[in-house]
DNA sequence: CAAACTGTACCGTCTGGACGGTATAGTTAA
DNA sequence: TTAACTATACCGTCCAGACGGTACAGTTTG
């Protein structure tokens, strides 16, 4: 057996840190810097695990689509169909997935080119769990109101954090209903 | 009286350019450097116009507010109804409500405070003119339809400029017939 | 068994470049 | 004449990244 290395506790807090940031400040104040300092790590321990900002990105844009595709699974699964999942989880809930979203939205932002073609696959993958639930007609109805709710969590999610967009879920869903009578 | 002096035409260009940058490369590009050579003008000349680049942003959410103030209007007086009316202008189409929308949408990812509260209140008069229309039960339902239309803009508009979106208002706009019922 | 060695996981400092902003002297056009 | 510029030089700050170290776990060798 070979002597395992000690583990690499500091990686998974630099990532979680840049998300962090991302979400709170936006890609501007994502700093090397500053995110050695959020995850209680130097900078040089930084560049150690993510040689450039550049890996620190990649990492992030692997873990989202990780995350999609368990996502894309339950959503398939969903026993209230795929819409509903859908507009449900498409509300701010600071979960691992919701993190990793409107993280990589910053950087997509900022004209990252393949952030938007992540994004860009991964929303191909809603769409087509959502017509299989509600037929092509109404598909991208549905899609574009999550895509909204995501929009407004990108704009108000900060310092500031609410719960408002919360209470806009049941209407969407009421909503929803109507669409498929 | 003092014979005119001059046009400013180049606080227009500079304006304009700043936009452009912001919706094309992001916030991180548009330096002032890059702006002033965008427009065609010397960084001592945009300096001139806007002391800092806060001035510029300013400028940029003043026109802002002018532009929604116009399109708030322009909906509520909408044959076809606000809700319509909304939706179909949410598509990317290049007017300058759109491209002051969208630059101004990449000051509020870099968590710009002021930016966001502008924002809020915009929404806050599209929800209003739509609820008077489809009710208020519904009103959130288009709301966030036309918000995941912006979003995509958002993240799509850049180098590569795409009309696909425009295709999806049609099913957008059937769908929300049918909520209409 | 222990000294010598190896590789991993970090830390702290430094540098080169970009960026926002200032300053200033000169130029053009109404 | 004066507002509206151009052109350029410069400053302080911040940031990405390079670099040289340190601490320590495990491994090998005498």
């Amino acid at each position: 057996m070979d002597g395992m290395p000690r583990k690499p506790v500091a990686r998974e807090a630099v990532l979680d840190a840049f998300a962090t940031l991302l979400i709170e400040v936006g890609e501007r104040a994502a700093t090397l810097d500053a995110v050695a300092r959020k995850a209680g790590v130097s900078k040089g321990g930084l560049l150690y695990h993510f040689p450039n900002k550049e890996a620190l990105i990649q990492a992030l844009l692997d873990q989202l689509d990780t995350l999609a595709g368990e996502d894309a699974d339950a959503m398939a699964a969903a026993p209230e169909g795929a819409a509903a999942y859908f507009i449900r989880s498409s509300v701010w809930g600071d979960t691992p997935l919701d993190r990793a979203i409107v993280a990589a939205t910053r950087l997509a932002e900022v004209a990252h080119e393949e952030t938007r073609r992540r994004f860009a696959a991964i929303q191909r993958q809603w769409l087509d769990e959502i017509a299989a639930d509600v037929g092509p007609a109404l598909a991208k109805a549905v899609l574009y109101m999550g895509d909204g709710l995501y929009f407004n969590a990108m704009l108000s999610v900060g310092p500031v954090p609410e719960g408002g967009a919360a209470a806009d879920v049941d209407e969407l869903l009421a909503a929803l209903e109507r669409l498929r009578r």
